[in-house]
DNA sequence: GCATGATCATGC
DNA sequence: GCATGATCATGC
């Protein structure tokens, strides 16, 4: 085995190419290049996180572990990462975890630029060591280690990190770390760290010492890396375009301003103007609101480079002439089994909404067309998420775990199934419906009801099965969280 | 008028 | 074939 130069950085990424197509059983066998032999029985231990990370550093570049805040390769100036990623059904990999870069203290002062930061040694240049997470295996030293690569983010990147530190750090300064979510930023957020909420809740020491406030440290979002590895790791042909070509425009506005200035640009014009000047068919139906909101923001298709790594998602808000929004808003599809098998924090819907930011764009109901109002970048408050969306998720959660009751009820158009789950009105912010193209029921007694097949149903935790159910976003909340100049 | 269960339409 | 944005039909 060749060594490498701690002083070189692409020494040490040469040298780390020799992990791939390795599991790390296999690199654990090897010889430590220096004086770190002391056995670690531990670095499969599931329940052990960075494990498989001390293994690299012990194991195979010969240092011990420590939490510097210096990079861990301080001469080169390389930070070491090890981390996972998955394969999606259609192919395309995905991150497996956010990236996390250090912890944010609320002991002192936090540097209020990127660049002095002590952040800025642990994000710069950062040596990714990339393995595929196969949950089939028993154990995690038999993962294999697909990627080796030196990584820095792209100039234009940094433009958005820099606006993203600062939003954190004012956070923070202003001694409100506890309003912290990571759908506040773009692509370096600030996430929770440790088990619980109730063990890693500590004062703001420095800033506000009577108000505590969850750990948090800096990390690159699962979607930012998620990029990055189908990017510049594996490049695949997903295919986004770049809303932002021109990267001088991120001089002097931040991403959310140019965004907001192209679309208001548009303001007062109807969906049937805007369907005319971006020559798309005015039909009504299909994704036409969203269509125009990425026809207004000057690209062609509707795959947004900055959105699929910040994770925002657009979604068209269409008012009524009263103001009232006529239909609630659908989130993505929800899996009955894991539902009641996660806590809160490590739930889709937690999840979801703490890294999902939302683009409404606006329009107001005139004769038969609707005007364009504006838009709003948006994401969900903190206590909103903690407090109104945890209560709803526990109560519809505790009825599926329980077991739903279907009662058969005899209607117009026949039979339909009705149950007990918490229906809308028992939430302000979110209820549950069913979300596919046709009903389809399996009950305990194996009978089979509705039109659909099974790829309609979903399982619940006794075998049963029920036409699948998406969380829906309640429209009064979303038009309550919308900013006046837009609902009038 | 609106909640609820059901379903349509399209693009990937 | 499925996920997702959009919408409908009934009954209270």
């Amino acid at each position: 085995m060749n060594t490498y130069d701690k002083n070189d950085a692409k020494s040490i990424e040469d040298y780390a190419q020799q992990l791939i197509g390795h599991t790390f059983r296999e690199v654990e066998s090897w010889d430590a290049p220096s004086q770190v032999q002391e056995d670690e029985a531990s670095y499969g231990n599931k329940s052990r996180k960075g494990g498989l990370g001390n293994l690299i550093e012990e194991k195979f570049f010969g240092y011990k572990v420590n939490s510097d805040e210096r990079a861990d390769f301080p001469e080169a100036g390389v930070e070491l990462k090890v981390s996972p990623f998955e394969k999606t059904q259609k192919g395309a990999l995905r991150a497996g975890e956010r990236l996390v870069l250090t912890m944010i203290s609320y002991e002192k002062a936090i540097e209020s630029s990127l660049y002095q930061s002590h952040l800025w040694n642990k994000c710069k240049l950062i040596l990714l060591i990339y393995y595929l997470r196969d949950k089939a295996l028993p154990n995690n030293l038999d993962y294999r280690i697909h990627f080796a690569q030196l990584f820095t983010p792209p100039d234009e990147d940094l433009k958005i990190i820099e606006s993203d530190y600062k939003t954190i750090a004012d956070k923070v300064a202003a001694g409100r770390a506890h309003e912290l979510s990571e759908s506040d930023t773009m692509y370096l957020g600030a996430c929770t760290k440790g088990a619980t909420a109730e063990k890693s809740t500590v004062p703001q020491a420095y800033y506000a010492p009577d108000i505590k406030a969850r750990k948090r440290a800096f990390c690159y979002k699962n979607s930012y890396m998620t990029y990055v590895l189908n990017t510049y790791i594996a490049p695949g042909k997903e295919e986004y375009e770049k809303i932002i070509t021109d990267s001088n425009e991120l001089k002097e506005k931040t991403f959310e301003e140019v965004i907001l200035s192209r679309i208001n640009k548009y303001a007062g014009k109807t969906d049937k103007e805007l369907c005319r000047i971006f020559d798309r068919e005015y039909n009504n139906n299909k994704a036409q609101w969203i269509d125009l909101t990425y026809r207004m923001l000057g690209i062609k298709s509707n795959k947004a480079e900055e959105f699929a790594k910040a994770q925002i998602v657009v979604k068209a808000i269409r008012l009524e002439e009263n103001g009232h929004m006529r239909e609630n808003s659908p989130l993505p599809a929800l899996k009955f089994k894991d539902l009641v098998s996660e806590a809160w924090e490590d739930s889709e819907l937690f999840t979801y909404f703490d890294e999902t930011k939302f683009l409404f764009t606006v329009y107001r109901k005139v004769g038969e067309e609707y005007v364009l109002k504006g838009a709003q970048i948006w994401n969900m408050p903190y206590d909103d998420l903690n407090t109104t969306v945890k209560k709803g998720w526990e109560n519809i959660r505790n009825v599926v775990k329980e077991g739903i009751e279907f009662y058969k009820t005899e209607t117009g158009k026949g039979l339909v199934i009705k149950n007990n789950l918490p229906k809308k009105n028992d939430n302000e912010i979110i209820h549950i419906r069913p979300h596919t193209q046709q009903t389809y029921y399996v009950f305990e007694d194996g009978e089979v009801f509705g039109k659909g097949r099974l790829s309609d149903s979903d399982e619940l935790p006794d075998g049963r099965r029920m036409t699948k159910q998406s969380f829906w976003l309640n429209n009064e909340y979303i038009v309550s969280q919308l900013e006046d100049k837009l609902k009038k």
